[in-house]
Parts: C-alpha cells; structure tokens; sequence
DNA sequence: TATAATTTGCATCATTGTTGCACATGAAAC
DNA sequence: GTTTCATGTGCAACAATGATGCAAATTATA
C-alpha cells in the first residue's frame, strides 16, 4: 500500500508533510523518532505541523507510539492487516533502536479483582544482534 | 522499616527532603508523581531538589520509576525484600492511577536470533476496581 | 473554478529534565 | 559542643517537548 492510499483510505487530506511522513516510515524496519523522521525533509516543516501530523496518524491509527521511559519517543507503523493485534516492542540499550517484536504475542496476565485491562504494554529491554557481537 | 533506616542502610544522608519523600510513599499504596509527593510539604522545597532527591532514591533503588506513555512519570517504592524482582504495574485509564502488581510475574518472551534481554516492563491498562463500577 | 473545510506556520506558553554555582546543612572527627 | 569536609539545596538558566490560538495557505469537492 502506497502513501497516499493510506490516506484516502483513513479519509484524510493528502499533504506533502503527512505523505513524506508514511514513505520514510515505510522505508525503515526499526521505529523512527521524529527527528529521525524530519532529517529527512531538510526542515522543510514546522515543529508544530510535524507534531500535529504525527497525532492525527496516531489517532487513525495508521501509526503508533512506543515511548521508552521518557527518553525516547518513537514511532512505528501499524500492521494494517491486524492493527488492533498487540504486540511487545524490544528496545536496545546500546543503540537505542526499537522494534516491533510481530512474533511475540502478549498474553494476558492476571489482575485483582474488579480490574478490567484495555490494553498492555510490553517493553524487552537488551541488546540487539548487532550490539550483542 | 522506617524512612531514616532506609537512607542509612543506603549510607545516604538524612535530608527532610529525602525523610518526607519516603515517609509520603510509605504511606500510599499507589505510585505517586512528584506532583502529588510534593502537595504534601506546601512548596517547602525547589523542584530542583525534589528531581535530584528522586534521582538519587532511584539509583539506590529504593524506588522506582514508572512512565506512562509521556503523559504521567510516577514512583513507587521497590520491594525491599526483593528489589530486583521484576513486576507489572497497572494504570487506570479514568483515575489515573499506578499500582505495583507484585502477583503478576512477568514471563520471559521469545527474541529474535542474538538478542538479549536486560529487563522487561509490563503496563497493563484498564479500569481499576473503583473506576469499573 | 469557486467554495468550504482543513491544514500550516508562527507566536506563545507550560511542563519537565538538566546543569552550574554559591550557600547551607549533615555527619564525623576533634 | 565545635570544627571540618563532603554533600545537598536553592536559584538561575537553558533545552526539549507538548500544546493552543489565529491568520494565511492548501486541499477536496461541488
């Protein structure tokens, strides 16, 4: 799926800034910060546009955020196929790289009485292959 | 154990800013932000003491630090007994509210081929007993 | 192409994490 | 109990981030 495909379907207004946006995130394996992303445009857009096009991807759903102890705030692309599938996010000390962890399915955990759970949130910490050699 | 016993055992000085700080955790069971520790002492002490105070609880592990989403950082005390026992916590959705959820261990996760885990958070959220009704 | 609804850029503000430095305080030695 | 030294505190200051209001620009649609 292209870009603006994304887009039209979530119903939202084709602009360069949200377009530019999808297509770095959909060259990169690893989830991207925002000044990761915005490298990429050569300060083409103001702070607030970039925040604000991040929000309304994350409110669609298109995107979604994975924050690591208020150090980090990096962003991943859904699985359009299975967006509400939850999924654990492995971070790497040393690089300070985050992935998607597709294959490592979340179980439910037991809760005290009267709790219900919405949603959970599971962060491997460690090192990854390269930084593990 | 008492708050001056804690900063002993720790060979960290008694300050009544340290004293206090434990002495309001103690007496909570959630986790708490700095905001609602520092409600306690009616603005006796600068927030730049406070923020070292906790830095300083926290890399003795005498506490722990629990981040939600960038929207809320709070603490909560480590288990004395078995401080490096890994632990969920649990965030209510409508009152805000973190707790340790000392029962519910968290399962090691499947990794990719060379990667290594350090250490896991698990935040499961939801509504809390008082929220569900 | 004209129109209406959104989005953008800019200014601005609040909060939070952080550091340097002079002064105050706690703990231990005398 | 006083002195001394290490440590902690308060203040000033700065950066990064999240957030909002508003006029101008841009998009999608009629």
């Amino acid at each position: 799926m292209e870009a603006i495909e994304i887009l039209n379907y979530h119903k939202l207004k084709r602009t360069s800034c949200r377009e530019g946006i999808l297509e770095v995130m959909m060259g990169s394996k690893q989830a991207l910060s925002e000044s990761e992303i915005r490298e990429n445009f050569s300060g083409s857009y103001d702070r607030t546009t970039f925040y604000r096009s991040f929000k309304t991807l994350e409110a669609n759903r298109i995107i979604h955020k994975i924050v690591i102890d208020n150090l980090f705030v990096k962003y991943a692309l859904g699985n359009a196929l299975n967006p509400k599938k939850m999924h654990a996010h492995f971070y790497c000390n040393d690089c300070n790289a985050v992935e998607c962890l597709n294959n490592t399915p979340i179980n439910t955990h037991p809760l005290p009485k009267g709790y219900t759970c919405s949603d959970t949130e599971l962060i491997i910490k460690g090192l990854c292959a390269k930084c593990n050699q």
